[in-house]
DNA sequence: GATATCGTACTCGGATATACATTGTCCGAGTGGTGACGG
DNA sequence: CCGTCACCACTCGGACAATGTATATCCGAGTACGATATC
């Protein structure tokens, strides 16, 4: 089980889009730079979550990728859903539903136990995703950053924003 | 992100497994014909059980696959473990490392937020799935069952043990 | 000098190849049971 | 009639194709900015 890197490298960008003033953006190719990623691949994915809602895309010049909302109001899962989907992880294929001892008059109401424990846990999972805010890592990671960082990152920014 | 379906056939033959008496197991190709399965297909992830230490082979007649620890000692996690692998889905690749705003002397000790984020959801995931062991599937299947169904399987048991 | 218009550069968006993992199948290795043979 | 041995059927184990999904890239569609020509 393994979850597509875009994750990651949207996350990242989208941190990045949470840093700056309300309203500002970027464009694909200038959050590619910023972590050295492939940037068509990166613009693909920013594609994903324009879809998904997460951030809105502005064309032209000057144009580039904002976040939708307040980044209060974006959780990791709403990026994880943009790129991978909302379907969970274990999907059950009812197979006690088949094979040689299935009664003809068998009741399948109840939910498949193992469906049912599969879900549960995902539902936990999903609530802890749901629980932090690009705020929150936005926050955490410009108070934690040395001064050096943030002032290569504004340099950075001032020469992409011009 | 999608689980391999092996997990959710081998999750059902250990189920099966469970509700045999201790010590008795059953050949591959008899847990895949219980629920229709593809026959190459089902050994293939028994033997990736048989690996992870959660079923034992017996080999030659009348051998087959049985649970190698009591139902109540395997979870959930312990199929996904084999199966998967114990990997965390999210994969950090540390790509915060990577671009031009890197500063020489950058401070790496403390974890990735995100990274963070991801592992504990996940750490939350693993928790739900081992506190689920076979004995619990195995008792809710059996007592929900419908008399006709456990009579079936009854009837499908004694030939293939016989 | 101000304004309308055209051109250009920039950015997103989707369509298109490639690599890798999962899915699916097969044949060889090993083992227990069974029947035949000899005592 | 009983014990031993060889054969055979059965089962696991790993090696080998086929398929599907994620990865990676490119070119066309659309838009804002700026230069230019005109009034």
């Amino acid at each position: 089980m393994k979850m597509t890197e875009g994750v990651e490298w949207t996350a990242h960008a989208c941190a990045l889009l949470a840093a700056l003033p309300p309203g500002i953006g970027l464009p694909a190719n200038a959050l590619a730079e910023f972590h050295a990623l492939a940037p068509a691949y990166m613009a693909k994915h920013m594609q994903a979550l324009a879809r998904g809602g997460v951030v809105e895309s502005v064309r032209g010049a000057g144009g580039g990728y904002r976040l939708a909302r307040p980044a209060t109001d974006i959780s990791l899962w709403d990026i994880v859903e943009a790129i991978e989907g909302a379907e969970p992880a274990f999907r059950c294929s009812e197979i006690r539903q088949q094979g040689p001892c299935v009664t003809p008059n068998g009741d399948f109401r109840k939910p498949c136990e193992i469906h049912s424990a599969f879900g549960k846990a995902e539902m936990a999972w999903r609530a802890h995703l749901k629980s932090v805010s690009l705020a929150d890592i936005a926050t955490e990671v410009t108070r934690k950053s040395s001064p050096q960082k943030r002032a290569a990152v504004t340099v950075w920014l001032q020469e992409k924003l011009a």
